[in-house]
RNA sequence: GGGCGUUUAGCUCAGUCUGGUAGAGCAGCUGGCUUACAACCAGCAGGUCAGAGGUUCGAGCCCUCUAGCGCCCA
């Protein structure tokens, strides 16, 4: 035990001695019973990681501990999302490259030391190479700061999930999807950013809202007469197919089943009803085109409307064939001129150009009308999508509404409204899963095409991979039969050029971490796994399309119950935001407060509520593990100086002191005292007489059962609150309450000493043991001074260990005294000395606050003698308190209390004159 | 537009299911070196519980409405 403790130094200490021990490390032959598993969130790697990450990975790792000390085998393995757009962003940037799939492999290319202001082009073999690369790096980054978080993390379960086994996984339930008919490939209007060239699905998107102009434009109806529209994309008329009012509107109820023709290309579209359209929007009659929105996309689909698209994947307008089929016009030579004038050109230049060519014909009825509106853009993308036809492959989802609602009730959420957020996706969805990523570094579809004579694919004949040959890249290997001389040969075969969403991977981390299909004894075991934490943002992403996966592959939920996790905002309750410029990184807070701290902070925000980044909060927590060192200290020198002549160490406690690196594992005072130890409630706590102490060990007993079920709920936040308000109010009034018979040199080995001893011991014990989930670093040092093995594989505190038999029973009730306990006897022993028999500490606890009162009033030192001390209050009061008269006049420094009765508790000081 | 959450001391939040005279920490002020801890201790001050209405002997808590804030969905 050090003179001075300190925390300076504790976490590379512990963290390198948990690394050593294996203390985390999974039991994989207990039973499921006994298994507690966690799926948690692979963090991206190719960002940095943020405050939130720390916030909701210690609230997964509070629990873990808790699970851990309970008793329980955690499966709590760590991943990396490393596959996907992210990671080629970064990988674009950090090394100036950027990937030409048209390009050779160059085995000898390496990338420059500064990255050149354009980008170099690479191969897919060779970008993929520098992915894995940075993504490696990466992860070490991820994985020290995790470690110095203090996660109780088994870190040889770790994976990536672009590493063999996940790519495996993914493609081996790619492939039972496909063999239940649960996944499909179909040309569909697709959700496409430009910039990023590929496909996103609808949980990607995002809305924005967006400057824009309404222009109203005339369409043509018989006799010369109008219909007026107003459309924020003008450039978009020539791919319009319908006219959409609502079937209530009566100002175009009239028009239902005619038709208009559009203006400059002259083509003729219907005018139908339809509920979606908006009667206060614009004139209330909408333009359909294709495919100008999601909405657009509804109509199409459901008043069956022809296919007229032409945005290519470029964004930019595609040449069409005015007056062959599907592109009708009534004046085929004025839509080919007019639409020459913006083929080929961005959507921002054609939407001009087709302004001023209607300003022209005079169907521009007035200048553009500024309006901010709602846009869908891909979350990470900074141009507004377009919706393109192309090819994609996608997982059902819309036929398992129902289904996931279900298993969405199912679940247990922590908070349980949570669950209202998965409900309203999960209703709102409008479109199957896109899967498709027209993208390099993501898990490959294990699928080929057969090419026909002319070269083509043969789409309807895919061929799939086996199996046994995952995973597989089918863009270097060949299917089976075929040779590699045959790629993109006629009568040869094609690779599927696209690659799986990340999503299509991560949604599989259960099965992943599971191992399954390669460790199905593991799989048995761990899944369902119990825990999924993550916070709420992604539960639309993240929650949502493991839900998906699980179903589909087995018909049941992936976990048991759901932990959310709130947000992290700065000082000022903002969200923080890159743009914004108020992002607080994690590095330096760990630096400066310590990892305890900042887990203490973090454990303060409770189960799905947003919180504030506060220094303020890990100030606190790190003066807590000080005092957690202090208090410590200040018992265990009682302990070691007081070991022989108290008797204590015939008792079976772990040795302390100079002994204390000789106790073995079985023999550590903690397991020694559990209920089930061989020596149990008739150990140390046998040695508790005094009523004091009888009385401070049931109050700690309450909060043993307080936190447990706080922690069973996972409410880690509230077993927090519990144990830190008892500590503090333990070191303010217990601690100077048997500081002088705890200390007593004039009667060392009386049984009063030795109750003082064996009570703040246990208590120490069993408060450091409930504090370890939420500052492993300081307890861990504190316990390593009289235990030999961590305090995280120590059993988490039963109120047996503190109590008798027979008496741990009524401890349920709680709160104000039993009375089934009244009648315990009159004894020394618990239970005895009239009113409840807490009531000793909490009494004595207010008196000596009365006396401090006296002496602050006073401006005394708190060591300044009374010279009388008279305490009154009712008979019972009285009884108890003159039981602990000793302890009171002790630290009250009186020489005496005199007790006297009367209605109302009051206490009586007069000081020594100074 | 629909939904969820939230509003309690200057700040951050407890006060739950199950109604009984407003709590903690931080910040502030005052005092104290007290042999575990001055990185400490003690004390003080600080609130129309967002607003209105209702139920009740009694409402921060239950019900209704309104407003602000945040988020989700459309």
């Amino acid at each position: 035990m050090p003179e001075r403790p300190s925390l300076d130094g504790i976490e590379e200490k512990w963290a390198a001695i948990w690394q050593q021990h294996g203390t985390y490390l999974f039991d994989r032959t207990a039973s499921r019973d006994r298994i507690f598993s966690i799926d948690t969130p692979p963090p991206t790697v190719s960002g940095s990681l943020h405050l939130g990450h720390i916030f909701s990975y210690t609230h997964t790792d509070t629990v873990a501990r808790y699970r851990r000390m309970a008793g329980d085998a955690v499966f709590y393995p760590m991943g990396w999302d490393d596959n996907g757009l992210p990671t080629e962003r970064r990988v674009q940037s950090y090394y100036g490259v950027r990937c030409d799939p048209s390009r050779q492999p160059d085995p000898s290319f390496t990338p420059p030391a500064k990255p050149p202001a354009d980008p170099l082009p690479v191969s897919r073999h060779d970008f993929i190479r520098l992915c894995n690369q940075l993504t490696i790096q990466d992860e070490q980054t991820f994985e020290r700061l995790w470690r110095q978080l203090g996660l109780s993390v088994d870190w040889s379960y770790t994976y990536a999930t672009i590493d063999d086994h996940s790519r495996k996984v993914s493609q081996l339930c790619f492939i039972d999807l496909f063999e239940k008919g649960h996944v499909y490939a179909a040309d569909a209007p697709t959700l496409w950013d430009i910039d990023f060239q590929t496909a996103v699905s609808q949980a990607e998107l995002e809305d924005r809202t967006v400057m824009g102009s309404y222009h109203r434009i005339a369409f043509h109806r018989d006799g010369n007469r109008t219909v007026e529209i107003d459309t924020t994309r003008p450039e978009l008329l020539p791919a319009c197919v319908a006219l959409v009012a609502h079937p209530d509107d009566e100002r175009y109820q009239p028009l239902f089943g005619s038709e208009v023709t559009t203006p400059l290309f002259h083509v003729r579209v219907p005018v139908l009803p339809h509920p979606l359209a908006e009667p206060d929007k614009g004139t209330g009659i909408a333009m359909v085109c294709t495919f100008g929105d999601l909405t657009d996309v509804t109509w199409w689909k459901e008043l069956s409307l022809p296919s007229r698209t032409i945005v290519e994947r470029d964004g930019t307008l595609r040449a069409v064939p005015w007056g062959h089929p599907g592109w009708d016009s009534d004046d085929v030579e004025a839509a080919v001129a007019a639409y020459g004038e913006i083929a080929g050109l961005p959507p921002a230049k054609a939407r001009t150009r087709i302004v001023k060519l209607l300003g022209e014909s005079g169907d521009l009825l007035r200048p553009p009308d500024p309006v901010t509106h709602a846009v869908k853009f891909y979350e990470r993308g900074e141009t507004p999508l377009e919706i393109v036809a192309s090819r994609q492959w996608f997982i059902k989802t819309l036929p398992l509404k129902d289904r996931l609602l279900d298993l969405g009730r199912q679940l247990r959420w922590h908070p349980a409204h949570m669950v209202h957020r998965f409900e309203a996706w999960v209703e709102g969805l409008n479109s199957d899963w896109n899967i498709s990523r027209q993208r390099f570094f993501g898990v490959p579809f294990p699928v080929w095409y057969p090419a026909g004579e002319d070269g083509r694919p043969d789409f309807e004949h895919p061929i799939v991979a086996d199996r046994s040959d995952l995973p597989v890249d089918p863009l270097s290997e060949p299917p089976e039969g075929y040779r590699q001389e045959q790629r993109n040969q006629p009568n040869g075969f094609i690779g599927e050029p696209d690659v799986m969403d990340t999503w299509a991977t991560s949604s599989l981390t259960p099965q992943i971490a599971g191992g399954l299909g390669v460790d199905e004894d593991l799989y048995a075991r761990v899944f369902p796994m119990d825990l999924r934490p993550q916070s709420h943002e992604i539960i639309r992403t993240w929650l949502f399309s493991t839900m998906v996966r699980s179903e589909q592959l087995g018909g049941e939920l992936p976990w048991r119950h759901a932990a959310i996790s709130g947000w992290v905002l700065d000082p000022d309750r903002k969200k923080m935001s890159k743009s914004k410029g108020n992002v607080i990184t994690p590095l330096p807070l760990l630096d400066r407060h310590g990892a305890d701290a900042v887990r203490y902070w973090a454990a303060s925000g409770r189960p799905g509520v947003d919180t504030a980044v506060d220094e303020g909060q890990m100030k606190v927590g790190r003066r807590l593990a000080i005092k957690i060192l202090n208090a410590s200290r200040f018992v265990l020198v009682r302990l070691a100086e007081r070991w022989e002549e108290t008797g204590l160490a015939g008792v079976g406690g772990a040795g302390v002191g100079g002994t204390a690196r000789q106790a073995k594992a079985p023999g550590d005072a903690a397991a020694r005292l559990a209920p089930a130890g061989a020596t149990g409630a008739s150990g140390w706590a046998a040695l508790v007489t005094n009523p004091l102490d009888i009385s401070l060990l049931r109050s700690l007993s309450r909060v043993i059962d307080e936190t447990t079920s706080s922690f069973e709920a996972f409410d880690y936040t509230r077993a927090l609150e519990r144990t830190e308000t008892f500590f503090w109010d333990y070191c303010d009034n217990y601690l100077e309450l048997v500081k002088g018979r705890s200390f007593d040199d004039s009667q060392p080995g009386t049984a009063g000493a030795t109750s003082a001893i064996a009570s703040l011991s246990l208590s120490l014990s069993v408060l450091l043991r409930l504090f370890a989930p939420f500052l492993p670093f300081t307890t861990e040092e504190v316990w390593s001074w009289w235990h030999s093995r961590s305090i995280h594989l120590a059993s988490w505190p039963a109120p047996a260990e503190l109590l008798h038999l027979g008496e741990a029973g009524d401890q349920g009730g709680g709160g104000v005294a039993g009375a089934g306990r009244e009648c315990a006897g009159a004894g020394g022993r618990a239970g005895g000395a009239g009113g409840g028999a807490n009531d000793h500490y909490r009494r004595a606890a207010e008196v000596l606050s009365a006396i401090r009162k006296h002496k602050t009033a006073h401006q005394a030192s708190m060591r300044a003698p009374v010279a009388s001390l008279t305490v009154a209050g009712p008979a019972d009061h009285i009884a108890a308190l003159s039981e602990v008269a000793g302890d009171i006049a002790a630290a009250a420094t009186a020489s005496e209390v005199k007790f006297a009765e009367s209605a109302e508790p009051t206490v009586e000081v007069e000081l020594a004159t100074a």
